[in-house]
DNA sequence: CGAACTTATATCGCGCGATAAATAATCGCA
DNA sequence: TGCGATTATTTATCGCGCGATATAAGTTCG
């Protein structure tokens, strides 16, 4: 059967469960690391460059402030991060590693080894897969905007 | 530079902001339905095949009858279904589409083609991507099994 | 100067999704 | 018969994600 509606041919299906099954594999390594998956791709772009204001930060994880000031806040109470008004720009608030932020990344720096081991691939063919998949993200973006 | 712990290097970045992406297309699609989107998934497996059970719904679409019976409950108080325990044996709940959500279908024919168009690839392409993303997830999940 | 506009973030409200743990009902088998 | 296994529900908790709106700070321009 051709079947439009069928479940198995839907993209986005797949990619609803893939992150789900990414979910699962991830939640035990961030557990130990006292953070949500979110949280942790928040942590892994402030790792990358600290510093970065909320409305950066959004950009680049395309989360609106709404989302991301309470998750922010909550990274806050958990002593990883400190939110700092600009001086320069007091509506800009910029989100700086606290030095247990900064040492959480040394405890992090295993997990994307495991997320590569437990997909049983190469990074060389993920690092393909992710490009076409980036490719995706940004067409379906484009045709919202 | 080759940092391991770099945003853009991460597959389940690119998964989790594509489903996001996936997401928004959807949303005014499926706001015309009244469904949430895995709301809209679990309509589609029963669209595929009625009368599933709880426990195979869940198995389809990975998720636990937890998160599965709210979510149920949901769409029978919106009238698309009924939940009925089986007469063989009295522990399952069956699950049967209502009229309205037979209807329904005919509503939702055309969805899947618009993301076909949003994603400005065609189908082959799009299937082909599945079919990895789809491969990616089992992988994920035998490691965690 | 100051009114009007823009920008950056925060707040509020909402609903949902996801999980864990406890409970209940039923089934099937030794 | 009785007990472990199965199936689903319930309860409680938490966080995400968004839209709408508010607040406050900057900017522009008459």
């Amino acid at each position: 059967m051709q079947d439009q509606l069928k479940l198995d041919n839907f993209i986005c299906f797949a990619v609803y469960t893939a992150s789900h099954a990414l979910n699962r594999v991830y939640k035990p390594l961030l557990d130990a690391l006292g953070l949500t998956y979110p949280q942790y791709l928040a942590m892994v772009a402030l790792w990358e460059q600290d510093g970065q204001t909320v409305g950066g930060l959004g950009e680049k994880l395309f989360l609106e402030s709404s989302t991301l000031t309470p998750l922010l806040k909550r990274l806050e109470s958990a002593g990883y991060i400190r939110r700092e008004r600009s001086s320069e720009d007091e509506r800009v608030v910029v989100i700086r590693l606290s030095d247990e932020g900064k040492r959480l990344k040394e405890k992090a720096i295993g997990v994307p080894g495991c997320i590569v081991e437990a997909s049983g691939r190469d990074a060389a063919d993920l690092t393909r897969l992710q490009a076409e998949i980036v490719a995706l993200r940004e067409a379906l973006n484009k045709s919202v905007a």
